[in-house]
DNA sequence: CCCGTTCTCGCAACTGAATTGCATCTCCGG
DNA sequence: CCGGAGATGCAATTCAGTTGCGAGAACGGG
């Protein structure tokens, strides 16, 4: 246990202690690949993870990372998604389910030309109530709203060939998923 | 060359007369992959597209296949999207929208544990009129209302067993209806 | 109807991510 | 401090997709 990096260690210090809470073995594998995705705000591929390891710790073997990385997800406490681009990304599931709260204040507008999610205004989240009937034994969270459409982008690119940049205006955030596909083409 | 199969002979044609339209070379490869897609009403991976080849063409390379789709992808007739087990999977734009359409017309729920996404009634979905402020610029089609919670399923596990989250080990497909697409979002 | 240009096809070899087999090493309970 | 279950590292392999290149077909012009 060599003081590793000195940059994350109060990571280092949660991965040990989210592994012994597991009554998991405590190896230095999975301290630092754990740490890597608790310092991490967004999903990370194998390669990341890799090249952030704390300690400078290239001691590490690919396949080792792989294999930890699954067991992280086995355990529940990571997930792994692959995108567009067929490489697997991971992150913690506390961190996602802190992305989707943030995201539970307010709607999304999709859209259907360039395949983008953009955020709307705050508070335009529908109340709870509003949610249809759904199956028994089916537990309602929270309701979501979902706008369909152009985009200023595409509408204008649409009506003529004036690139009229710039409509978008009001609270509109850009795509907030990190590893969120843009339209590929 | 001769006569293909009986099975789907329509969509050899559409597919002929598709090509021609675009003004590209018809060739053998592309009218019996196009074919494919056309008589297809899910999304095909590759291999997908290379079993069902109408005329047991196993003539067609594998990758006069991926090149065939590709370009088909390039000329704005297909879409290529890959889902979680890292395989490409191709469809024809116009069928994508068909599928579209017809989701338009109710709600969703979708499950936060194993992150599958079911359709609900019909007639649940929102009027136009509920949308949130957009943008200006932002040109509203129709809006959608997703419900967010437990399945059955996994509330049945949770009550039952303990290790809910980790033990159905994630990373695997989630759609249970083919082509239904998990909304990323 | 034949010909030549140009675009496609098929074969084979290659890439890059992920997985598997196996021998060695290391946590950790006793 | 020791032993064994379990983790690690290395090498080889799989799997989906890509690239290079010469032979072959489509189609417009003669």
């Amino acid at each position: 246990m060599s003081s590793p990096t000195p940059s994350l260690p109060a990571a280092v210090d949660a991965a040990q202690e989210r592994l012994r809470a597991l009554g998991a073995r405590v190896t230095q594998p999975r301290v630092c690949i754990l740490a890597c995705l608790i310092g991490s705000d967004i999903p990370l591929t194998h390669q990341a993870v890799i090249d952030r390891l704390p300690g400078g710790a290239e001691a590490i073997d690919r396949v080792t990372v792989y294999r930890v990385l699954d067991w992280l997800v086995e355990q529940g406490l990571a997930q792994k998604r692959a995108g567009n681009d067929r490489v697997f990304r991971f992150s913690l599931i506390e961190h996602e389910a802190a992305r989707a709260e943030v995201h539970r204040r307010h709607s999304h507008f999709h859209c259907s030309r360039c395949d983008r999610t953009f955020c709307l205004e705050a508070d335009s989240a529908p109340p709870r109530q509003a949610a249809p009937r759904v199956p028994s034994g089916f537990a309602v969270e929270h309701v979501e709203l979902t706008v369909n459409g152009i985009c200023a982008e595409c509408g204008a690119r649409t009506v003529a060939d004036a690139p009229a940049a710039g409509a978008t205006e009001g609270a509109v955030d850009a795509s907030p998923n990190p590893g969120e596909p843009t339209c590929p083409n």
